[in-house]
RNA sequence: GCCCGGGUGGCGGAACGGCAGACGCUCAGGAUUUAAAAUCCUGUGACCCUUUCGGGUCGUGCGGGUUCGAUUCCCGCCCCGGGCACCA
């Protein structure tokens, strides 16, 4: 009998499926379809490591599943090929992104094929294809073109909104064409309508203060930047103004919150874009200027606190506080006066400033040089007085006017009344400058005020002459019904979320389809200029300074356009190249590109139709497969909860509302499979002399350090003495568990750490699924990623674990394999009995053993039967761990007889299928009668329910809830009847010891407590 | 600080409010073998009683509660992991 040999059949399967390709989706008007995706993957020079297959594998065999269960399945691959890594690797050395690109890819596309994924391979996509990011500026420019209607909360074309203008259905505001007074759309010429039109397009170019990271040499997302760092790499990220474009996904903040509810996604992930979003309802209050006409709208979300308002704080970059201007005598609107007011403490005086100007100046100035990271991590406050007073609408109360960088200008109106009674922030401010704290919100509503300051948390109104006595939120709508009478101010919502900084200063993405015209404004290529192709271009590594690569590509850049407006309306022409007979408009390209997000917000939908060149997708293709609902199961990791997942849905209801996709929506379901760990590790620390040291005594904040061997080390210090201390590694075999831990076998005082660390390649802890499948196959590979434990959770890599799920396929190969031999498998015969081979009358059984067969072919009827329940439940909610066991459960009943039927054997491999394929293809085709091309076109096996259980139940009796003993009843008994069986077992009857039952509790076909 | 997850044998984990620890790993003993590997069989939560057969007590992070019955539901803590963090 031939050994099982993962290597050879894997191959051999591999090949066949491609070949004839089997699994090329196929969409039929009768079929229902069923859509299944992973997350893009970016194709690194490294290779896969072993977190990628989980979900990966996680799909597969849902993908697998459904197609049995009659489904079309749409389940494709392809990459996200464009973004830095293959830049940078191009820089150092030396060679085109696009040769690494491809290199990486085809590592990728073979490591994902020896895994033995059914992916349609018809239909890989790659972003960086011309063919590809045709449609991905196609898309930008759809953006491009489409404005944001508040009044009916969807994108619309511009040119309705240029229509609206040329009508006089909408008046142009005047602030657009530098305060000329009404003026309507034909008395503008097309620069002054493009400036128009400009405002309000959905991808918009800005001035402004951005996160760049010097390190990447790029700009950033405000998504790419946690804790003041570059997401990627971690570099210091540094605030710069520079012209960017961006796209206005705030307009579509209460959309993105709002599609939340309809999807089935886990509460944690839903919550993070919530929060990501961050809306917050208040309101906008106007407070006047002191001695002045002057208005500052301040955003609170705790109006019913408007009495208790002390101060105002502005941002320091507010326009009231724009001295800069002033200076200069160019605008007299600058409102900050050039002397102290009377009775200015000293403190309140910026470094004992001469004048509030200046103190204004010198803040401004030292906030503007903190980085990021500086001022979040020093949260004391800072400040300087304007020297400006405000007058508290309810009350008329005048109340100074500070700037300081713990209001921030992007959020809100950038002021804020303070309110240091009931915001610790403003509370610790207060503290700082000596300002007045007051008690308006208590925990009752006949306190004078709160037990303690600040008081944060809601109450009941106090000291608050227009809402005494109200709770918080009845305060609150009150105080916001008052002020819109009284015009002092209105309800707001705000939202946390910032537009999308969409640009990047880097070679290795896609060029934007726009021109720079010399008028200053820009336009977008005409379709039939796409796809738009980056240069050829030797050097393209950054400039040094903050041009972008593509700087250097001049005669790339510099060309020479016609206009042309394809849609008769001025104001939305695009820009062609201009033929070398014709006399064009000098113009610039783009320069920059697009970031890394850009292919990956519509992806999905390119694989419906991935070879059409005349749209990104066809409709029709598009409705069936997302059939309004979207994706309809999407697993990959949470890492991109607020990047991808929030732009691409902003992408998707762009293309709705434009009428392009069918659902609001992209991705119905979705589900974050789990973080894989490195093996355990014991960790034993030592201070420098080698002495070992009890982890009580370690300091809990541990660090990492390159050690000798060049593998990271973890280091931290001794509670006691505060010396270093060095964690190192130690073998399973020199610890043993100890009360909670584990303890050192040679010296039981020292307990030493147990913890599983994130794989990486500086702690040497990382597994390539290359030698997996190289020791145990592809199909252990796939078992042991999903055996491990529940998909969404964080678990370990074991290489025992990876072992047993091999020894287990080894024993179904036993079990079931046909090879030359006649094997164990029998077959039935039209006269009852069984033969042994494949062809018809031969090996057929004698008496003896045709008796045995036959009561091993009813005695697995049962089990198989529960196994089919089970493995199919299993699978529909992901529980591939739970399946999985199962089916070693079913094998081990396999193993216990001495023939197989057919029918157990078919059962076994078909449920086998969709997890371990490789296996199940080899020995279906060795064992079946009439083989289709692949064990994966037939049709998944139903299960009885009437044939899942037993005749006889073995019932648990409890006493008091306590085991006590069993009893056999038929298994259709009712309650009266195992009572009464359970009362004549001597064992319970001995247990009662004579105590009359008070109630019997019987669950049916479970177990019966006696209550005594 | 705020918001989510999660704590079950030596390990990964299983268990519609109903027999806690399925399945797998580890370890131990046995069979097979000249021997080893592989394979097969048996055992493997802790403690206690019993020569054996067997039996008992405790046990799902800790403390309470609801229930005939709680790993599961409720309340209060502790620990671990993740997210957000001067967002007014």
């Amino acid at each position: 009998m031939a050994a099982y040999n993962p290597v050879s059949i894997e191959k051999k399967w591999q090949k066949r499926w491609l070949e004839n390709r089997i699994f090329a989706s196929r969409p039929a008007p009768d079929t229902p379809p069923f859509y299944v995706l992973d997350m893009f993957p970016y194709p690194s020079g490294e290779g896969l490591h072993v977190g990628h297959p989980e979900g990966y594998t996680a799909t597969d065999i849902l993908a697998r599943y459904k197609r049995a269960r009659g489904f079309a399945v749409m389940h494709p691959m392809g990459w996200d090929a464009f973004g830095l890594p293959a830049e940078q690797y191009a820089i150092k050395t030396d060679t085109h992104p696009g040769i690494i690109t491809k290199k990486n890819i085809d590592r990728f596309r073979g490591q994902l094929q020896s895994i033995g994924f059914s992916y349609d391979w018809d239909r890989e996509i790659n972003t960086t294809d011309p063919a590809y990011f045709r449609w991905t500026q196609w898309i930008f420019l759809k953006l491009y073109d489409t404005w944001f209607d508040p009044r009916t909360n969807r994108g619309r074309p511009i040119q309705e909104l240029a229509a609206e203008f040329a009508s006089g259905a909408r008046n142009i505001p005047a602030e657009l064409l530098d305060g000329h007074a009404q003026v309507t759309w034909s008395d503008l010429n097309d620069t002054q309508r493009r400036k128009v039109l400009a405002h309000y397009r959905l991808a918009y170019e800005v001035k402004a203060p951005v996160n760049w990271c010097p390190a990447l040499g790029t700009v950033l997302a405000n998504e790419e930047v946690i804790d003041g760092k570059s997401e990627v790499g971690g570099f210091p990220v540094e605030r710069r103004p520079m012209r960017q474009w961006m796209l206005r996904i705030t307009a579509y903040a209460q959309r993105l919150l709002d599609g939340l509810d309809t999807l089935e996604w886990s509460d944690s992930l839903k919550l993070m874009q919530r929060n990501w979003i961050g809306r917050s309802d208040g309101a906008q209050v106007h407070f006047h200027i002191a001695h002045g006409n002057a208005i500052v709208t301040v955003f609170t979300t705790r109006p019913d606190t408007l009495f208790g308002a002390t101060y105002m704080v502005l941002a320091p970059e507010h326009p009231l506080a724009d001295v800069q201007v002033s200076s200069t005598g160019e605008n007299s609107a600058c409102l900050i006066p050039d002397h102290w007011p009377a009775n200015t403490p000293d403190s309140w005086k910026y470094n004992n400033a001469a004048t509030p100007r200046e103190a204004v100046r010198a803040y401004q100035n030292w906030t503007s040089a903190r980085s990021e990271r500086q001022r979040q991590e020093d949260t004391a406050k800072t400040g300087a007085f304007t020297g400006l007073f405000a007058v508290n609408p309810v009350n008329g109360r005048t109340i100074p006017i500070f700037i300081s960088d713990y209001v921030l200008m992007g959020y809100g109106s950038g002021a804020i009344m303070a309110v240091p009674g009931h915001d610790r922030r403003d509370f610790a401010f207060a503290g700082a400058f000596g300002l007045p704290v007051e008690s308006v919100v208590a925990e009752s509503p006949d306190q004078q005020s709160a037990a303690a300051l600040p008081f944060e948390d809601n109450g009941y109104a106090v000291n608050s002459p227009w809402i005494n006595g109200l709770s918080t939120e009845a305060a609150r709508e009150k105080m916001i019904e008052l002020l819109e009478k009284q015009g002092l101010g209105r309800l707001q919502i705000n939202y946390k979320i910032r537009d999308w900084l969409f640009s990047r200063q880097r070679y290795w993405g896609e060029p934007f389809p726009i021109v720079h015209l010399p008028d200053g404004t820009h336009a977008p290529l005409a379709d039939s200029e796409l796809p738009l192709e980056l240069p050829p271009m030797s050097d393209f590594k950054p400039t040094g300074t903050m041009d972008p690569p593509l700087s250097k590509a001049a005669a790339w850049r510099d060309i020479q356009i016609v206009l042309e407006s394809p849609h008769g309306a001025a104001g939305s022409q695009t820009a062609r190249l201009a033929k070398p007979d014709e006399n064009g408009i000098p113009a610039r390209r783009e320069i920059n590109t697009m970031p890394q997000w850009a292919g990956s917000c519509w992806y999905y939908l390119r694989y419906l139709d991935p070879h059409n060149n005349r749209a990104f997708c066809d409709p029709q293709m598009e409705k069936y497969w997302m059939h309004g609902r979207g994706v309809d199961l999407y697993i990959g990791g949470v890492e991109h909860a607020v990047l991808h997942l929030l732009y691409s849905r902003f992408w998707h209801k762009v293309l709705y509302d434009l009428g392009y996709v069918s659902s609001d929506e992209p991705f119905q379901r979705l589900v974050n499979q789990g973080l894989i760990l490195g093996e355990a590790e014991y960790t034993l620390f030592t201070d420098e002399s080698g002495v070992c040291v009890s982890l009580e005594d370690v300091a809990p904040d541990w660090d990492s350090r390159p050690g000798p061997d060049g593998r990271a080390q973890v280091i931290s210090q001794s509670r006691i003495t505060g010396k270093l201390l060095i964690g190192c590694r130690c073998r399973p075999d020199e610890v043993e568990k100890r009360g909670e831990g584990f303890v050192l076998k040679r010296d039981p005082a020292i307990t030493v750490d147990t913890r599983s660390f994130k794989m990486s390649k500086s702690r040497g802890n990382v597994v390539n699924p290359d030698d997996v499948i190289r020791d145990f196959g592809a199909d252990s590979l796939r078992l042991f990623e999903m055996f491990m434990g529940p998909l969404e959770q964080v678990k370990p890599w074991s290489t025992a674990g990876v072992e047993g799920v091999y020894r287990f396929l080894q024993r179904v190969w036993r079990n079931l394999n046909g090879g030359e031999d006649p094997c164990r498998v029998v077959y039935p015969e039209p006269d009852g009995g069984f033969r042994r081979n494949k062809q018809p009358a031969t090996g057929l059984l004698n008496p003896d053993q045709n008796a045995e067969a036959l009561a091993d072919a009813r005695a697995i009827v049962r089990p198989m039967h529960r196994t089919i329940r089970k493995v199919t439940g299993d699978i529909e909610r992901l529980a591939f761990n739970t399946a999985i066991s199962s089916l070693m459960e079913f094998n081990n009943v396999l193993s216990r007889l001495k023939w197989i039927p057919e029918a157990a054997a078919m059962t076994m491999l078909r449920l086998l299928e969709p997890l371990a394929p490789h296996i199940a293809e080899e020995l279906y085709e060795q064992l079946a009668l009439r083989t289709t091309a692949s064990i994966s076109l037939l049709p998944w096996p139903d299960w009885d329910e009437t044939l899942c259980t037993d005749a006889e139940l073995d019932l648990p009796v409890q006493i008091n809830g306590k085991l006590s003993g069993r009893v056999k009843v038929p298994n259709d008994a009712d309650a009266d009847a195992v009572v009464d069986a359970a009362m004549r077992d001597a064992g319970v009857q001995a247990k009662l010891a004579g105590r009359p039952v008070k109630k019997p509790v019987y669950v049916q076909g479970r177990m019966l407590n006696l209550v005594v």
